[in-house]
DNA sequence: TTGAAAGCGCTAACAA
DNA sequence: TTGTTAGCGCTTTCAA
């Protein structure tokens, strides 16, 4: 029932164009009045624009009475140095570009990928070096980004969920420059990158299921050409084994990360396996998705079906009931990952290095014993 | 039960640093090799640089041999502009900046701003304009982003969710950058913005719970120093009045947008009104949380208490039952700010427009009548 | 239509 | 420690 049917129709208001408003400026850029330049400073403190600079970046020791000369005159004029100016100069930049490489609609909705953002940014806001956040939903928006990357010199990149075939990482190692992936490469490529244990949250997440009882265990889980899907199915064989249980085919689906999807697949594995007890989803809002299906399918959770998920994002504790998930530590990842670029960009030629997270099981009430109720979890 | 102590402590992996890798570079900048420029096209093509520049910027005609032979070149050399070089002549940088001015941690993790974030990337994209994305979660934080945008020029600035005191509109207009903001400003500022009709939305979600039935209807709200939120309280108003049902402050809780104390906010709400039949929450991830308290408390959701939240965001399909929301066109309200910005950077002194979007009820579980079974709504 | 030349504002040798 | 001097790579008058 009921919708507004001229939903999503932009009202248009005000004083349209034209107007008042002269025809046509094209005065892109730069507002009218001139900026305060080095220059300007010097004058005022009576120095040369070089010692001016050498304040303005602490680069070499200045007198003291200069230093403060100087420092008076830049509040004065309310200087702020200019960066493309200086990006020229200095041949850098001071922005580093994060390209999120994935169907961005789904990825930029997905809480994790957003804390790994936010973990970034403030790795970065230290250092007054800018995030040029770089989505990469379409093919040609790919070739825009190869371009801007190229030519436009970012200092570094971050690339975040990247996939087998993504020719990226390797392009960009080629050309020298600076890069950290989230998630190790699919192919072996010497590069900085940030990891997670997926191995063994997974085992974590499935050996508490068969604590939990649970004997016909199913998994949904992310594109197999991910490294990290690969190692979260990994983990979840060795819980199996670990219980004398074995791997069928039948017990796994892909999801990738699409909640639409990773119904759909919740709804193939009940078909497919009528006995189902426990099943492991490979990221919070896919599990998500999996509980909706099951509870449409008459099915009651944990009583019939236990479920864990995926991240430890918000979303596990809005789901009823509370979803058990295994935590990554997103944020801190993407700060790790802001200052291994911020280390490469410094040595170039060191070698690469790779910081490995682990995870942590928080339990909730989606994965009580069966039968029972669930043991009500602290919700931190 | 269980869980990895070791959790979130970052594994070291590798060669760490000065394995092999000469002690310290500090080479910070572009690599090695000289940048291929105009003047090295101009040479192989036969022509000077200022021809050059004329095709790669379609600025004026340039005879078709030339502009062929010039093409070639670029392709050949792989020829990409340098844009600090571009920006410093050209007094323009071609990149813009988004500011999320909200305790960053909950409002990235919103679905509601990163679906806002995608559609003005998507606005953004094909006229290669950069997206600067600028968290503020803290004090310094502003100050670093105002110094930003002060001097290091970008083009212009979209304002994601400020508050009635937010010094930044304010001043940006004065320094006379072309500024969008999200949703109208508190104080009256001759300034272009998208907005959506709050009130309206409301009323539908608060006539839709009427309609079922409640007589006892209470209300979550943001922050009350934002438009946004006064208009969803308006509206929640309106549709009581409508109804011949009065309005107590008892009624509402402020949840200001995050979830923990939308949590808190509907413990209160329960507490001092053991009658309550419905609520009507101001964004779906406080719903989701407001829901969430409601079950604890022993409440069935519809039976009891029926839910509307609002945005219409994935959360609410995730939800159990499913949440009936109210739904903004948030892509294509970021697409249509990414949009009036370019307007305004082109034409900076024609009046600033509006663009007023209207907004959708989408009726899912958590609203159906009480004592009756919910009629499931499609889900799209 | 094309080229020459003068900066844009800054950094980084080099000299003093 | 400070100043002088070249550019960084591009756009954009102005002349031709």
């Amino acid at each position: 029932m009921a919708s507004d049917d001229a939903a999503s129709q932009p009202r248009v208001d005000g004083r349209a164009d034209g107007a008042g408003g002269s025809a046509s400026e094209k005065r892109r850029g730069r507002r009218g009045d001139r900026a305060v330049t080095l220059v300007d400073v010097g004058r005022l403190a009576g120095v040369s624009p070089s010692t001016v600079s050498r304040v303005v970046n602490n680069s070499i020791p200045v007198s003291p009475e200069l230093r403060e000369a100087i420092e008076r005159a830049i509040m004065l004029l309310g200087y702020v140095p200019n960066r493309a100016a200086r990006s020229l100069a200095a041949r850098r930049s001071d922005s580093i570009g994060v390209v999120i490489h994935e169907p961005a609609s789904q990825s930029v909705s997905d809480p994790f990928i957003t804390q790994l953002l936010l973990g970034i940014a403030r790795g970065l806001s230290e250092d007054e070096i800018q995030l040029i956040l770089m989505m990469a939903p379409t093919r040609r928006d790919e070739e825009r980004i190869q371009r801007y990357i190229e030519g436009s010199h970012v200092d570094g990149v971050i690339l975040v969920g990247s996939h087998a075939s993504d020719p990226l990482p390797d392009l960009l190692i080629r050309r020298g420059v600076p890069l950290v992936l989230s998630g190790r490469p699919a192919a072996k490529l010497d590069v900085a990158y940030v990891d997670v244990d997926h191995r063994n949250g997974a085992m974590m997440a499935v050996s508490h299921l068969v604590a939990g009882g649970r004997r016909r265990i199913a998994t949904i889980h992310g594109a197999l050409d991910m490294p990290s899907s690969r190692d979260k199915l990994d983990g979840y064989c060795d819980a199996l084994a670990a219980a004398g249980l074995v791997y069928e085919p039948g017990l796994g689906a892909a999801g990738n990360y699409n909640p639409a999807l990773a119904g759909n697949a919740m709804r193939a594995l009940l078909d497919r396996n009528p006995s189902l007890d426990g099943v492991f989803v490979a990221s919070d809002t896919m599990a998500a998705a999996a509980m909706g299906v099951i509870g449409e399918a008459g099915l009651r959770i944990p009583e019939d079906i236990a479920v864990v998920g995926y991240d430890g994002t918000p979303v596990a504790m809005a789901t009823r009931p509370t979803l058990t998930t295994v935590r990554q530590p997103s944020e801190a990842m993407g700060q790790e990952m802001a200052r291994l670029l911020l280390e490469r960009i410094e040595h170039p030629s060191a070698p690469p290095r790779h910081v490995i997270f682990s995870t942590e099981l928080i339990v909730r009430e989606s994965s009580g014993s069966p039968g029972c109720h669930a043991s009500r979890a602290r919700d931190r």
